[in-house]
DNA sequence: ATTACCCTTGACACCGGTGTCCAGATATGG
DNA sequence: CCATATCTGGACACCGGTGTCAAGGGTAAT
């Protein structure tokens, strides 16, 4: 054997009964390490012997530590070891040492499998969404993952299908099945009332997403989009317009009704009066944007500017105002919502609103995991975001 | 009661033993079922007694049926049960329907966490990408998850950081904690050559997505990017177009290689010669784009037409010519590529090349679960994918 | 010195399924 | 009518962890 004399010192005591309880080469290979005394300096022995008898299997890999070898390797029960992975606080140092040394050399990592049976509970978080909005979910995808990155939660992803009449089935049915952690619901979906009470009542934590405080801050990650949207009319009415049309979203939309009332909070404020036709349906989308600022523009005399409740409805104006040959923003002032990547690669680039998606997901995610591990830390997550106007080349003072 | 009596027909015998084994009420409850002869039209009554039960718990929920509690209800062995879940071919017709029916009243589902520890392997797959290209990613999960559906695989989303060293460890660890039934790996990652053995070694299935055909039919779903790639300067070529530049994607993406290639291929089959200085490097972004592209604007003369390696670039491109007081398509034609909603946002929409993401993303989940379940259709899925040119406005023969 | 108590650790059952192996029932042949 | 082959279904161990409870050893108090 290559390794020096030095990484085995001592061979205490051998467990016959033991030796022969288990027949595959691998568990062999521990048992007999399980006598022996380890001094410093034997993870290279450990590696070796580990990867030694891992090459054994006839599976040819996934030949996985148990709990079982620790517990043999450090000579201690497998509760003990237990114990240890679990930061239990009644244990003597000097085991927990020898124990988290054991795992450290071996690479031991429990079995996520067998925890979440004994625990009756995963280490799992479902996002759930129904959302038509690509890059609105990727970006929390992205923000949730970040704040997973590191521990032994993994993310499950799980689009429901709104047209079926089972979204709430569904949703129950992947919760219970799967034995979530717990759950982080995207809006629109998130915006259903029966949420709570559902997922309290299958015992699954969870938080939702949404552009308005519908729940209490445990469970709650918001956009302000009502002070937001009127913060971007605002803008358009201190650049001196007056005649403002909006492209409302459509209708079940908690976004679109908090977008829209900002916008008609804002003109209020400056004591504008909106009448019907300023206002025009849209649906988040490019080819809905399009329709509704035809309309806009078929009035007389037309806004001035026009504000989007959302980007892929900004650029629907912005493609509707070239198609009519006039140009933005010495004509027409647009403004959006959400600052897609979208918005820059337009021209002109886009002024828009932009939420901070993948922080909100950050901390949907830190709240869902910290009501399990970081309860020490008080400084809870903080649950309502504010959004800020992002100035670029679609807004300019009115023509006249 | 409200139920009628019908629902129950004979008490057979009560175990009083086990009665008192477990303290829970659902247990309880469904314990005083196990000992009732079920006649047709039990369901309701079922579902009450269920519904009980769970009110009972102190949990609130997830009071769920277990194998045991199915295997009371229905008279036999847990074992029984187990078979009939699994299909197990031994088993007397007359003893599946009646397991069957019970389990369909109950609305009883099998633990995963049980199954996949008893198994060794769980009912999860991964999605492993280290991909920058967030529309990519989703569609390609959009797709995976369709063929998911119905199924009882869920999915798992793991982006690696292709920055850190320990790319593969990442990988490995995920895969062989979490028992995966299998993964999806997306490029760029998915053309990493060590990819297949490391998978293997670690007893996990896979199927890679990628540009050309790294491996067999089996682990591997691709598009033709260089086919497509010509197809598409050869419409150029088709045009009237011979001073075409290209815009590259970066070093190290199989995509990048193959679509130059194709270019290459495109333009000596036309006999046009390729000045090096028509090559420009770009980075797969947009920003990358302007900046190559003011690189071809400055030759003399410059290319009448070029060919982006994909559609962020080629929005680049136009967002450059546009800055030049360039006209698209009239001074300059534009080709994309991969199609991206980005392309219709934009004025003029861009020509560009569409490969079929969200079907490859189908395939490669159905040649994984495929392994497994169906295996009988022997209609193995398709593992080479051809993309298609889509004629939008980017393109038109030159002004000269 | 003896009892009381606390701290640490281990034995054992359990989570909810699946694999193995064998017993009992049924069908068939002699 | 009995012996043997075949089919069904059950008992039991096991997967790899965790919870419960009690035993063992050490120290402090009487």
């Amino acid at each position: 054997m290559a390794a020096g004399d030095d990484t085995v010192t001592t061979i205490l005591s051998i467990d016959p009964a033991w030796m022969h309880s288990r027949v595959t080469g691998v568990n062999s290979a521990i048992g007999a390490l399980s006598c022996i005394h380890i001094a410093s300096g034997t993870l290279g022995i450990l590696r070796y012997i580990v990867r030694m008898a891992k090459g054994h299997q006839d599976e040819g890999a996934s030949a996985k530590l148990t709990i079982n070898d620790i517990a043999r390797m450090a000579g201690v029960s497998k509760k003990t070891v237990s114990r240890v992975i679990n930061r239990s606080p009644l244990l003597n140092q000097e085991t927990r040492d020898k124990v988290e040394k054991i795992i450290a050399d071996t690479g031991y990592v429990p079995n996520p499998q067998a925890r979440a049976l004994a625990l009756g509970r995963n280490f799992l978080i479902g996002l759930v969404f129904d959302n038509p909005n690509a890059q609105m979910v990727l970006s929390m995808q992205k923000g949730i993952l970040e704040a997973l990155h590191g521990t032994e939660f993994e993310l499950v992803v799980r689009p429901v299908d709104r047209g079926s009449g089972s979204v709430m089935e569904d949703i129950l049915s992947f919760v219970t099945r799967q034995r979530l952690f717990g759950v982080i619901v995207l809006p629109p979906l998130s915006e259903n009332d029966m949420l709570p009470q559902l997922l309290d009542e299958a015992g699954c934590r969870y938080v939702r997403m949404g552009s308005a405080l519908l729940d209490d801050a445990e469970h709650m990650v918001a956009s302000n989009d009502r002070d937001a949207a009127a913060e971007a009319v605002r803008h358009l009415i201190g650049q001196g317009h007056h005649r403002i049309g909006l492209i409302a979203g459509p209708h079940g939309f908690r976004s679109a009704k908090e977008r829209r009332e900002g916008f008609e909070m804002a003109l209020a404020e400056a004591g504008i009066s909106l009448p019907r036709s300023f206002v025009a349906d849209g649906q988040y989308t490019f080819e809905s944007g399009i329709a509704a600022s035809e309309n806009l523009f078929a009035l007389s005399p037309p806004p001035t500017a026009i504000f989007a409740c959302n980007d892929e409805m900004a650029a629907g104006v912005l493609y509707a105002a070239r198609l009519r040959g006039m140009d933005v923003p010495e004509q027409l002032s647009i403004i959006g919502f959400d600052d897609t990547p979208l918005t820059t690669r337009v021209w002109p680039p886009l002024t828009t609103v932009r939420w901070p998606i993948a922080a909100m997901g950050r901390a949907a995610a830190l709240k869902l995991i910290g009501t399990a591990i970081g309860e020490e830390s008080e400084v809870s997550e903080p649950y309502l975001f504010n959004s800020i106007l992002i100035r670029r080349g679609s807004v300019a003072p009115p023509s006249s």
